[in-house]
Parts: structure tokens; C-alpha cells; sequence
RNA sequence: GGCCCCGUAGCUCAACUGGAUAGAGCGCGAGACUUCUAAUCUUGAGGUUGCAGGUUCAAGUCCUGCCGGGGUCACCA
């Protein structure tokens, strides 16, 4: 239970003893009556919009609801002042008793301070790389996002599972093979040139091919396809094994891979489609050519098996098999998302990058078709990631192979700044990745600057137990029971009323699935403490630690106490590890 | 041309899914500063939220149409 709906309990059960009593109509719907912070704190501590929601369908003017309202929330010990303020609103400030006692709640529940509970099972889908080579920085930013949502998704009740789907059938994975085997070539001696056009040039195929060579040396005078095939059952899970070690460095680790070979191999591609066919949604047709100025060039009208996703808000219908008869890309995705189905997942989340964004709709559409519009699909897009350094962007080539992996970033500027950057831009937006930003030690970077927050109120701590506190005074459990009263200046109700605010940021950051709120959050939340340590600069009644205070001191201590516990918990939604101590 | 995203202070971005006088940081102006853990602090200026309509008690937020930027557009992965 939060501050927040506590208090808009109280509204709710003031306006309905105003409905008992005759001074409002029976019939009204509350759904659309809130409470929330004011956006300016001289307001007071929250705000209700119930006036101005009710006065219609009540046919009364707006001041006159507020002011029935304002004579009935004064009669609870809780309201200390209840305002009435431009168009309707009432500013309500809360007895200092309230916001002083959120500190003990938050001492005694610990980091599981906004934890929710019973909002299901949900199915999300992040990373999902080809397993042709290593990650690089573009996958970072997925595998972040993806991640922070699911832990977030987690923190508030639902039940995640969280998959990654191995495109481990398509053409793309016989080019791996390939190069597997042009490396092979070179480790039993071959002068193998430079690598052609059209195979993956990298270095990180050496080993591969080396593995070929030492457990497979006849391959080399068996037919192209059995050679492909070995190399393909080489490579693949040489591949996977990086991709996992590249997520780990990153605190990244899924609960589930699904196999598109697999799906392929136990007939769930044709099942799948089959279920679709039944119900009349794949025909065989030809398609428009796209609209536009600018037809391709090579275009032919060309009979497809096609899916009726235009049927569910797709422009066009979708091919399904491509000319020379071979499953689409979108067949096997198809049968993907009706496996999860049939594992019991009516709430899915993908997360793409940018350029699938064209691809949304028709897999909705799948979805929706495919389990009888039981289950729903959500697509989050992750946009690019440039890096900089030194005010350049950094320069890479996918064509020479000469990309910067996740694995250097991780390397040079550690996981936690890593997870945090990413999540300090919409999740939609173009990112600007600067490793001076990260590797700074100032509040610009705000890594630094959230994590230095935590460090310091440790440090504070420390200090505590050197000037005579000992082990027991300073625990959670003593410090919730400590008298609060001592607390009482503006700046220190700034900072509760910020940890007040937490289990609801949480709600609105998972409801709309933006976990970069969470990172902004603790920039706020650092920015507020920080403050008040600025403040004990000038003004010595605010220093944390005070001679001959202990009571002050221990009051103070327990405020810092839930700070440092919100800002852990926060951290910990988005995988980043809070710091005792900054070196 | 169709669809999607974006347009907010000089710059980089917020704005808790419709709330009050649109907020931070950087930069700029002015001042303070041997500090409980330090990697600064205080304060000032700076805005017709791209434009024009509409819905609403209330619009940066929702709807329509323009303008500008980006992405994407049979079979590709």
C-alpha cells in the first residue's frame, strides 16, 4: 500500500459519505477521480482532480464539488490542509505523521519496497541475434531494454519468462557455415586469400574452423551439403555459447531459447499454418506492387501463398513462401509465436530493433489471428545507438568485420554504465552512446552521479559507526522504530516525498513499459539527496551527523537509510549493482 | 506515394498516458568555495511546445490537415 492510494481511498470515501448524505447524486462514476503530486510543491503534498471530474455529470460547478469535498476531507486526522486552487483543484497537505511514517515501511520491507503482485504471465522476447558472430553495441542496447523491462514486469507482479528465439534455419546460418568452412580450409593450410564478398570475414570464425579441422578432418572431401551441415552443428553452438557469454558480461540471461530449426524439424511451421489455412486465412494470390513512385526495379507480378493480414490492420497481405517455394522469414515467425501460445502465453512482448518496424503489424496480425484474438502481442522498438568519443562518432564498417562488439564496450566502461546509458533515452529514440560521458567522474555522468548518491549515504554510515554508533543502532530494524520527529525541513520532506513516489513511478514505467522512467527516477532521486548534502554545507542543523544529537542523528540516518534502500531497489530494476564505495 | 517514429530553452533531453505558472543538465551572466567522502555549490536570464484548426472544465500530451527531419515499404534477415 503507497502513500498515494491511501490518500485517494480517503477521497473516494469522502465523496461517497457525500453521496449517503444527499450532497452528491448516487449515480456517479469515481473511475476518473486521482490523486498525484502537484507539479509545483508550493501547492501542497498532492493534488485531487475530483472536482473537475465530477462537477458535470453531478451538474454542479466545479468550486462548489471542491468545496463539499475540502469540509469532508478536513474531518481525517490524515489531512492536515485541504485548498481549493485554480480551475477545481484541491492541494492537500498530509500530516507530517504520514510522510514520516513511509520511512519505517520502507526500512522494514527492504529493496522489495514496491513490489506489486497477481498481474500474470507474460511472455517477453528480447535480443534474439543471429547466431552468426559476436554481439555488437546495436544488440546492447535490445538486450538492456529487453532485460530492464522484464525485471521491472517482474517488480511489479507479473510472472516473466524471458525468451530468445535462435533464427538458427535461414540462409543467413548457410553463410555461416560456409565461412566455418573457408577457415577450416585456412587452419590445414590453405591460402584462402582474402575472404569473398558474401561471407562473413571476421576473425572470430577462426576458432571455428579450427574446431572443424581437428574433429572432422575428411570433411573436407565429402559433398557440399554434408560439409555444410557439419559445419552448420559446429558453428551454431560455438556462436550461441559467445552470444550467451557476450549477454552475461552485460548481467543478461534468458530463461528460454526457442529454435527455429526445431520448428521447423517437428512439423510446428506447417502446423502452424495449417490452423491458419482452416480458418480461410491463407490464399494464394498475387500482390499490388508497392505504391509509390518508385516501384523496384526487378518487379514481376508473381503468384505467393499469401496470409490475410490486411484482414487485421495490415496494409497488405504477407507472403508466406517466397517464388522458389521456401518458407519466408514470417512462416517460421508464425509458428514462434503460436508455440508460445500453446506454452500459455496470452501476453507476448517483442522487442525489435528500428529497422522491423514495417514488420509490426503483420505479426500482430498472425497473433491475433492465430489464437482467435486470445492472446496480444506488443512490440517495442529499440532505435540505433551511435557511439562517440571525443565529440567523433566512432567509426565502423560491417564490411571488413571491423565492428565494435558489446564485449569491448562492456570491457572498457563495465556493465553498469553500460545498462544505465542505454536507458537514458526513450526507448524509440536515437541514442548517442559518448564513453567520455560514461568514464567522467562529475554529475554529468549520470551513472556516476546515481551510484556516487548510494556510495555516499554507505559512506555516511560509516562515519556513523565511527562517532559512536554501534553495529545494532545502525540496522534497518532499529532505525524504523527510532522516533522521526526530529525531521522537519522542507529539504528533508523533498526527499521523503520523492521515496513516496516510487511504487507509483514504477506502475505507470511497467504499464507502459518504459523502463528508462526507472533510470530518470534515480537521477531525480540522487539529484534530491545530493542537495540536502549541499545544503548541511551552509546550514549545520542539516548535516547528517551532529554532535551531541543522537536522536536527530538517528532520525536522520534513518531517512538516509531509506534513500539508500529506494536507490538500491531502483538500481536493481534496471540490473545495475549500487556501489558501497566509489573508487 | 503508403505506413511508423520524431519536432519542446542556444545544445542534449524530461514532463509520472489530459492537469495548475511546460521542467532538468550542459552552455551563457553574476556570486560563493580547504569540503560529515572528495570527484563543487548558489543564483539569474533564456519558451507562442514546427504551423493551423478541432475535442475538453483543462492539450506538449488526444483527433484532422499542412510544414520539416528520420526510418521502412513483394520475394530480404
Amino acid at each position: 500500500m503507497n502513500l498515494f492510494s491511501e490518500i485517494e481511498a480517503l477521497v473516494r470515501d469522502s465523496l461517497k459519505a457525500l453521496q449517503a448524505r444527499g450532497a452528491l447524486p448516487e449515480q456517479l462514476s469515481l473511475d476518473r477521480v486521482g490523486v498525484e503530486p502537484p507539479r509545483d510543491a508550493s501547492h501542497g503534498d498532492m493534488a485531487t482532480n475530483a472536482a473537475m471530474v465530477l462537477a458535470k455529470p453531478a451538474g454542479l460547478n466545479p468550486r462548489d464539488v471542491a468545496a463539499l469535498l475540502v469540509e469532508e476531507l478536513l474531518k481525517s486526522d490524515a489531512i492536515e490542509t485541504a485548498e481549493i486552487a485554480g480551475p477545481g483543484f484541491v492541494n492537500l497537505r498530509l500530516a507530517p505523521a504520514l510522510w514520516l511514517g513511509l520511512l519505517p515501511t520502507i526500512l522494514e520491507q527492504g529493496t522489495g519496497f514496491g513490489d506489486q503482485t497477481g498481474a500474470g504471465k507474460l511472455n517477453i522476447e528480447y535480443v534474439s541475434a543471429n547466431p552468426t558472430g559476436p554481439m555488437h553495441v546495436g544488440h546492447a542496447r535490445g538486450a538492456v531494454f529487453g532485460d530492464a523491462l522484464a525485471r521491472l514486469l517482474e517488480k511489479t507482479g507479473h510472472e516473466v519468462l524471458r525468451e530468445y528465439y535462435i533464427n538458427d534455419a535461414g540462409s543467413q546460418v548457410d553463410v555461416l557455415a560456409r565461412s566455418a568452412l573457408l577457415r577450416m580450409r585456412e587452419t590445414l593450410g590453405e591460402d584462402i586469400g582474402s575472404i569473398p564478398e558474401g561471407l562473413y570475414p571476421g576473425d572470430y570464425l577462426i576458432p571455428v574452423g579450427q574446431e572443424l579441422a581437428k574433429n572432422h578432418p575428411d570433411l573436407g572431401s565429402q559433398d557440399e551439403a554434408t560439409q555444410v551441415q557439419v559445419a552448420k552443428s559446429v558453428a551454431l553452438p560455438m556462436m550461441m555459447e559467445r552470444i550467451r557469454e557476450d549477454l552475461a558480461a552485460l548481467g543478461v540471461a534468458h530463461d528460454f531459447f526457442l529454435s527455429e530449426q526445431s520448428l521447423h524439424a517437428d512439423g510446428s511451421v506447417d502446423k502452424s499454418l495449417d490452423v491458419l489455412d482452416t480458418k480461410g486465412l491463407i490464399y494464394k494470390g498475387v500482390l499490388e506492387p508497392p505504391k509509390g513512385k518508385t516501384p523496384p526495379p526487378d518487379w514481376e507480378p508473381q503468384e505467393q501463398t499469401l496470409f490475410r493480414s490486411s484482414d487485421f490492420g495490415d496494409d497488405s497481405d504477407r507472403a508466406l513462401k517466397k517464388s522458389d517455394g521456401s518458407w519466408t522469414y514470417f512462416a517460421p515467425d508464425i509458428a514462434c509465436h503460436f508455440n508460445k501460445v500453446t506454452r500459455g502465453y496470452t501476453q507476448m512482448i517483442d522487442v525489435w530493433g528500428a529497422d522491423h518496424i514495417g514488420y509490426i503489424k503483420r505479426m500482430q496480425s498472425a497473433v491475433t489471428a492465430i489464437s482467435e484474438g486470445e492472446a496480444s502481442l506488443e512490440v517495442k522498438v529499440c532505435n540505433l545507438v551511435k557511439l562517440m568519443r571525443g565529440g567523433e562518432p566512432v567509426k565502423m564498417s560491417k564490411r571488413s568485420g571491423s565492428f565494435i562488439t558489446l564485449r569491448e564496450v562492456v570491457d572498457e566502461v563495465g556493465k553498469d554504465a553500460v545498462r544505465f546509458m542505454m536507458l537514458t533515452r526513450k526507448n524509440d529514440a536515437p541514442l548517442d552512446f559518448d564513453f567520455d560521458v560514461v568514464k567522467d567522474k562529475s554529475r554529468d555522468n549520470p551513472v556516476f552521479y546515481v551510484q556516487y548518491a548510494h556510495a555516499r549515504i554507505c559512506s555516511v554510515l560509516r562515519n556513523a559507526r565511527q562517532a559512536g554508533f554501534s553495529e545494532a543502532d545502525v540496522t534497518d530494524a532499529n532505525l524504523a522504530s527510532q522516533n522521526l520527529d526530529p525531521l522537519k525541513d522542507p529539504a528533508e520532506f523533498a526527499l521523503i516525498r520523492n521515496l513516496a513516489n516510487y511504487p507509483r513511478m514504477l506502475a505507470s514505467a511497467a504499464e507502459a513499459r518504459e523502463p528508462h522512467r526507472v533510470a530518470f527516477y534515480l537521477m531525480e532521486l540522487a539529484a534530491d539527496f545530493h542537495a540536502l548534502w549541499n545544503l548541511g554545507k551552509e546550514r549545520l542543523e542539516l548535516r547528517f551527523l551532529q554532535d551531541d544529537d543522537r536522536a536527530g542523528n538517528l532520525a536522520r540516518l534513518a531517512l538516509l537509510r531509506a534513500a539508500a534502500t529506494v536507490l538500491a531497489s531502483g538500481l536493481d530494476v534496471i540490473g545495475v549493482t549500487p556501489e558501497d564505495e566509489m573508487r
